[in-house]
DNA sequence: AATGAATGAGGGTTCATTCAT
DNA sequence: AATGAATGAACCCTCATTCAT
């Protein structure tokens, strides 16, 4: 056996994880958490069922891992992008975070949120996965540039859990709209995300823009 | 047989749709539709599996009926106080609507938005069935209170569709936020419904309102 | 109450098990024993399902009372026409025998033939019933037709049974056939029921018939 | 991994479906295809109730795999054997197919001729398929001898329809009479299939049988 | 006698997980 | 490490029969 056959079947198996959530997070958007079974996923990486087992205890490790996998890294870079923001804050509101959801809602990982609010309930272990992960850095990333308004001068001194989840709660129910009621209605009929977005934070901008900076 | 016994029974099986319907919506609001068994809905209403079967004919069946009588209901009830409101715009949705949605929060009721976006993907019957009996009168009532604003002067012209939206989307998602993440969370940590309701609503007037109302 | 209700409904009573005998008939017929549910019988013969019991045990007695009902007295009443016939016993076999079981292809007793089959294995206190009931006598009948010809030198001196069996078998099988397969057929590919029993009974006559007669 | 043990759990694995089949035509000419249960048939092969799911995807399915292994088969193999059979018509009938018959009689394989009388009017789906891969080529099969046999003058230039039912009906019977009736007879009550057969195709062919011929 | 609401055991099917190879 | 055959617990729904009225 050459050199070459055993690296690139250490390749392939380095790679697997990556497959495995792939087509994790793919089935889970597509048709849901219970209803995607193991062996189906375990075939879309191009493996055995007994191998996704190989590497993911069970179907809700599974779903742990393509969180972290996709929202965490996301979140920690829309941060860093944040920090390095020099602009006012408003136009970061209408930049930066308007395209990055853009891009969210593009992608399959806008069916992640649809999925969590689905599964919280029922998967304990999953919620508290997602809450550490998810919920509470994205929520402190944002506060922060709210802050940063009200510091500023550009917005009025709301309150900033109010102000956080007006401008968060519309986004993720857009996404999750997209992949409920809207996998039921022909395109048409869609809401356009991205129009919505821009109006909902120009809307929202709108209230807490300081008299000061109008 | 006395008119007595008679009403008795009858009282007892006019009863039992209505415990049926109550059981069932703690149920699917407490465990989702998929993980709630029949028997328990049966169990939780004080009758045996199969009576539940002589009054729906399918679990599906059910929840459309949990559906219809809760919210069906709810949506006609306000579009007629809508219609018979004579004050601002402004204050039929600061006031009427707010409360509302404030009554609704909370009643198990709003465990249902998220139990519909939980379980449409699954069960096409039912989301077309939500889709005619809730989606699509709620959302034109919503707009005709815009459209009134508009048509008065009292909104600037914006975007019908859109404003619906922001208007509707926050508040169901809150529903949706208590009955997903908010189980998992400690109370204190929740959001304060009623507060981001007037706050929500506040934020989108002022974004809707004419220069002329201003 | 007068007299003329009382009576009426004593009629009505006395009506009763023949009623729940016709629509027994009728649907397990058309739909089968196990497929036919009691309270469809019982709505076939406008009363409760409770009522049904009170009258028939259980629906296995029902079904013996069908049996009896039905077959008993069709054996009985051809038993008395064969004994008292005084022509050839080939012209007995052509037209009397002929006819009966054309009348009887016809009707919707064919179908219990079908349906004795389908459901002796399962249950075999109902296979006792019809074996006293039905087939010992009509062989025995056939018998004495066939034992008549062979002492009258009309027939060869065949095994009696046997040819019992030649001439009975495909008259059933013939009911069974139009209540099985043929349910599936359509009508025109369905075989010519009389025009079958005619050239079978030709056939088997043919066989049976001695030098002497022809 | 050996080649042994590949095989053994290859062998294993080929073996299988067989076993499914053997056992599911024992317990279906048993107790009747509604009455088995499917964990039953999966037992007396040997493996669990799930196991059973993995070859075959329903039931239904099951019994339509039985009736193609079984009668398919042997319908193209005698079909095979007339082809190439160059005696006369009459010796044909009383040889190979009597013959056959009583093989069939004797095997488990007479019940399915029961059975299919028995499910088909509840499962059209079945129906379907057994007209399909029974009935319609075993008709056609016995309807080449009798026209082979008009053909050739050995025959009367008889209904070719009537004569293959007469033929095929009281056979039928015979099997249909034997897991039915005669599962509850004492065995020296049962009719005598072999002579019977001989009986009844002899007087067939009495009546078919050209003037020429005799 | 008649009702019909209620029962609950029973069976087909699914799928996450295991383990012998 | 990888396989994939096998498992069996779980769940929806049916329907003959009972019994309070």
């Amino acid at each position: 056996m050459s050199d070459d056959t055993l690296t690139a079947r250490r390749r392939r198996k380095e790679a697997r994880p990556q497959e495995l959530l792939d087509a994790a997070l793919d089935l889970f958007v597509e048709k849901g958490f219970a209803a995607t079974r193991s062996d189906e996923v375990a075939a879309r990486a191009g493996v055995s069922k007994g191998t996704l087992y190989l590497y993911y205890p069970s179907k809700q490790d599974l779903l742990k891992a393509v969180i972290s996998q996709h929202l965490s890294a996301l979140i920690a870079d829309i941060a860093m992008e944040a920090e390095q923001f020099e602009g006012s804050s408003a136009s970061l509101l209408h930049g930066t975070f308007v395209q990055r959801w853009e891009e969210i809602l593009a992608s399959p990982v806008s069916g992640l949120f649809k999925l969590m609010l689905t599964e919280m309930r029922n998967f304990p272990e999953i919620a508290d996965h997602y809450r550490r992960e998810v919920i509470e850095p994205a929520t402190q990333l944002v506060a922060r540039v709210v802050r940063r308004g009200i510091e500023r001068g550009e917005f009025r001194p709301v309150d900033v859990d109010c102000a956080v989840h007006s401008l968060v709660l519309p986004m993720v129910m857009l996404c999750v709209h997209r992949h409920s009621i809207g996998a039921c209605l022909p395109p048409e009929a869609l809401l356009d995300g991205p129009t919505f977005m821009r109006q909902h934070v120009a809307l929202v901008l709108q209230g807490l823009q300081s008299r000061e900076a109008a």
